[in-house]
RNA sequence: GGGAUCAUAGCUCAGCUGGGAGAGCACUUGCCUUACAAGCAAGGGGUCACAGGUUCGAGCCCUGUUGGUCCCACCA
């Protein structure tokens, strides 16, 4: 009785978590420090404490599984390092929202009390991911799971800040930055959205001081910034304008005065020619404000209401406000006209309220020095995309990078490490908490900075923060510079980046040597997944009715790095099946055990043809899979296991060897049974890293045993199981054999009849072949003579006669064919023929394909050349002897 | 405005450095054959977007055109 006995039919609910907890309980996942092995680390990006799992998830984590697996099956200490991470404003919006439908209100209760829900809110939801990442089949190291608010990586935080504090590459400055008036608080230009919104142009004339009637026209998109004005600019070579420059302007509802300036931004070609600089509003009039010392008056409030400098409109919404102004204006005749006009408005990315720039206090960080040293890493070795050409788009953003707005208006987060003394004000940034006496005045009483720090901030030290930096753990030592960094290109200006130049700058080393990029996963109509269209597809149900590995398989299958990809039920019902195959593949041939001993070792010299080509197949598929994955082609990897797995060894060597099988006396039986436990293991070891569950499940009932697939040998390419011969001979026999069935297809030739074949072969190891492996003949006279004998798969179940193509095989059998049809096929035959002749002619009259291809391929070539001569004169005369 | 990327079978997509057009699904036909009908076998279907060029040879390289997608961007 075997320990593993196998279910009737495949069914993953139940099984997986099964197995899951078994490789937990044995410690599978968990890397360590082993000087005797070589390193392999991959750091997870870490799901947000709020996130459940969703597609993107899914893809991102089974994609650094199948890494995973495969390197520690390859003999390498292999640790993927997970966590989650805190996500300040996502959480905080999340949090905000439940109490406020408890009636608790943010404000009220303060941030100590506030905190304390975000903490609840945790401890509650923030490993939920996590165990749905579990599901997935994630062999993360969980005994290393790490936050990014953890005390560890809090400390990283707080000891970079303060080191890019004291390098002066952290400063806090007036600057102007993208407000968000819904969520209340600043943001990078990372997470502001650009999209483009029905508007008008508004023309308004503000009148010349001392020039009554004459005015000057601008045009504007945001008529309520006016209020705001402190200037009017037009560009120094317009010859329009060169008379007002230096002249005053009357600004209209306000009265104030204010300068007509000449400064370059302004495009003569566009508008009027004439612009009015806002700087406490505006990103260019800001920049335009510092360089001719504009005032900047800031006329919002935090809530995009106007505040308390706008007269009659104070109070009013901003869009409230557009429209009184440019009605007062219009009663005022100062409205020249309205244009409709479509533009570009920045959103913020998580709640798509329209950002409000605003000069305010903000800390920011200094870009320019660490960015050269990101763009210098990526020309090198150190540092490379998958696919490559995202390098373009890395190199491009860090061209064109400006300083990084870090603070936020938050309360759930790494709060920024300054301290001002109470007494005279003066600012400290240090690690540990606030200074016990004031260096300037000797007070005593301190307040901490109420900014906290962007999530990206802490997110961005991740690859080694979570290793124990900057203390210099054995782990840091051992597992950093990571390996891999799998991740989807939307985050690249997040998160990669930042990565880097933080890596960069606090270890003098890239963080990963390869950033694996992958695309979205889209919905069956091409859309993105999202809540607002509903159209998300939840993976664990995918996983509760088709199995962790069908979903896995799908969304591995048939995807290049870097490309989006739909999904469809369809194709996850197709990987169900596959795993339904083998699952079925298993069965069969462990039934075979049970009747007959497996031999644990084989003589070579008693394996047939047929079994020295699977086990060759699968020896290069060995090969072949390796390959792809070093270059994380992991689609191609998995087809080519699909394949060989369904349609060599199930579809083809399965059927070959059942004689063998069926037989008690077969000397070749022991042969077969060995081949097929062999070839078997290979193929699950290959394909385990794709779908680890089900891979498990046969590997330890195939050879009988507790022991793990999942630590078991990586198979590896060896010479002595390379069998080109018999690789080459079973191909031509296997396409006799399609040929005699299409023949029998084509000819409706019902399967009960049996009949007599006779095959000509003028090589005489394919005759050998043929009579060593009776899957198609079963009972066999000698050369030329041969019968055919039905078999379950319905393999030449006929006599049938026919020119196989491909091969000097030739069963004349006329009688049985209907002549029309023969004549026909025969002529498309010699076409073909013809094409592949010249082909291989040409180049083997090709001076350059003659020196410069590999000696092997020219042979190759030539030997082709010879069959297709040989072929053609055999078609040649065939239709000769028809007509 | 700048950049990236794509265009291959009815649909969704693979096709590595140029050397005999592929998969899944769908479709047609015949099979419930004792591993599997979630299966087996046979088949239909493609001037590889268009126009040039390089080459003995181009789905792949070069130039241009058309159409789509995405990212970045301050044109008020």
């Amino acid at each position: 009785m075997r320990k593993k006995e196998l279910a009737k039919t495949y069914n993953p609910s139940g099984m997986e978590d099964q197995i899951y907890r078994n490789w937990e309980e044995k410690g599978y996942f968990h890397a360590k420090v082993n000087k005797d092995k070589k390193p392999f680390t991959i750091v997870m990006p870490p799901p947000n404490v709020t996130g459940q799992l969703h597609m993107g998830h899914a893809l991102d984590n089974t994609l650094q599984d199948i890494l995973i697996r495969w390197k520690r099956m390859q003999g390498y200490e292999a640790l993927w390092q997970p966590g989650t991470d805190h996500a300040a404003i996502s959480t905080e919006v999340r949090v905000t929202n439940t109490l406020k439908d408890k009636g608790i209100d943010k404000h009220e209760i303060g941030r100590e009390k506030f905190l304390e829900y975000c903490w609840d809110w945790k401890k509650e939801y923030g490993s939920r991911i996590l165990t749905q990442l579990k599901k997935l089949g994630s062999s993360a190291d969980w005994e290393r799971e790490r936050f990014t608010m953890d005390e560890g990586c809090s400390a990283a935080v707080e000891y970079v800040f303060c080191r890019l504090y004291e390098k002066g590459y952290i400063y806090k400055g007036n600057r102007i930055i993208n407000w968000c008036p819904k969520c209340q608080t600043s943001l990078s230009d990372a997470e502001v959205e650009h999209e483009d919104q029905n508007g008008f142009f508004w023309h308004i004339n503000y009148p010349v001081v001392g020039e009554p009637g004459r005015f000057v026209e601008i045009a504007t998109t945001r008529p309520e910034t006016m209020l705001g004005d402190t200037a009017v600019a037009v560009n120094p070579e317009d010859e329009r304008y060169t008379d007002l420059v230096g002249k005053t302007l009357e600004l209209p509802l306000t009265g104030r005065q204010i300068p007509v300036i000449a400064d370059s931004y302004v495009d003569k070609e566009f508008g009027t020619g004439c612009v009015k600089i806002t700087p406490a509003h505006d990103p260019n009039d800001f920049e335009v404000g510092k360089r001719h010392d504009l005032e900047e008056i800031n006329i919002l409030n935090d809530d995009a209401t106007m505040n308390e400098l706008c007269g009659k409109y104070t109070g009013m919404d901003r869009y409230e406000a557009r429209k009184a102004i440019v009605a007062d204006l219009d009663a005022m005749g100062l409205l020249v006209k309205t244009v409709p006009h479509t533009h570009a408005v920045g959103t913020h990315d998580r709640c798509h309220t329209t950002v409000e720039p605003m000069v305010k206090p903000q800390w920011f960080v200094k870009m320019d020095e660490m960015a050269k040293a990101a763009l210098e890493v990526v020309k090198t070795d150190d540092l490379n995309f998958v696919p490559e050409h995202f390098d373009k788009t890395y190199i491009h953003w860090l061209e064109n990078i400006k300083d990084w707005c870090i603070s936020r208006q938050l309360w759930w987060g790494h709060r920024i490490p300054a301290y001002y003394c109470d007494a005279c004000g003066e600012m400290v940034v240090r690690q540990g908490g606030a200074p016990a006496v004031c260096p300037k005045c000797g007070g005593t009483h301190f307040s901490q900075d109420e900014d906290l720090l962007d999530t990206w901030f802490s997110s961005a030290l991740w690859p080694f923060s979570t290793l124990g930096w900057p203390e210099k753990t054995p782990e840091l030592e051992y597992f950093y510079p990571t390996d891999v960094l799998v991740t989807g290109y939307d985050i690249i200006f997040f998160w990669v980046i930042r990565m880097v130049f933080s890596a960069l700058e606090q270890t003098g080393k890239s963080p990963f040597k390869y950033v694996l990029i992958h695309g979205l996963v889209r919905d069956d109509k091409g859309r993105k997944m999202s809540k607002s269209l509903g159209n998300g597809i939840d993976p664990l149900e995918i996983i509760e009715k088709y199995g962790a590995d069908a979903l896995r398989l799908t969304l591995v299958t048939g995807n290049a790095p870097g490309n989006d990809m739909r999904f469809y039920f369809e194709r996850v019902e197709n990987s169900r099946n596959f795993a339904n195959k083998i699952w079925n593949a298993t069965r069969f041939i462990l039934m075979n055990f049970d009747k007959s001993e497996v031999p644990a070792e084989i003589d070579p010299a008693q394996l047939t043809n047929a079994d020295r080509w699977i086990l060759s197949k699968v020896n290069t598929l060995a090969k072949e899979v390796t390959e792809n994955m070093d270059r994380f082609e992991l689609g191609i990897a998995v087809q080519k296991v699909y394949d060989f797995f369904w349609d060599e060894f199930c579809d083809w060597y399965i059927e070959m060897v059942k004689p063998r099988l069926y037989s008690d006396t077969d000397p070749t039986k022991s042969a077969a049974l060995w081949t097929l436990k062999n070839t078997l293991v290979q193929a699950l070891k290959l394909l385990h890293p794709f779908m680890p569950f089900i891979t498990e499940a046969l590997y330890q009932s195939v050879n009988d045993t507790d022991d793990s697939i999942m630590v078991s040998d990586w198979p590896v390419w060896r010479q002595e199981w390379s069998f080109e011969a018999e690789e080459t001979e079973i191909e031509t026999i296997k396409d006799a054999v399609r040929a005699i069935r299409a023949v029998r297809t084509s000819m409706n030739v019902p399967p009960s009849r049996k009949a007599r074949v006779f095959v000509v072969s003028p090589d005489e190891k394919i005759r050998e072949t043929f009579e060593k492996d009776r899957l198609f003949f079963a009972s066999l006279s000698s050369a030329p003579e041969v019968i055919v004998r039905a078999d379950r798969a319905g393999i030449a179940e006929d006599a049938v006669s026919t020119l196989i193509h491909n091969a000097s095989i030739f069963i004349p059998m006329e009688e049985l064919v209907d002549v029309a049809k023969e004549i026909e096929r025969l002529t498309k035959e010699k076409k073909k023929l013809e094409g592949e002749l010249n082909r291989s002619r040409g180049m083997l009259h090709n001076e350059k394909f003659l020196s410069k291809a590999p000696a092997s391929k020219v042979e190759e070539e030539k030997a082709k050349l010879a069959k297709y001569e040989q072929l053609m004169e055999q078609v040649i005369e065939r239709l000769g002897q028809l007509s």
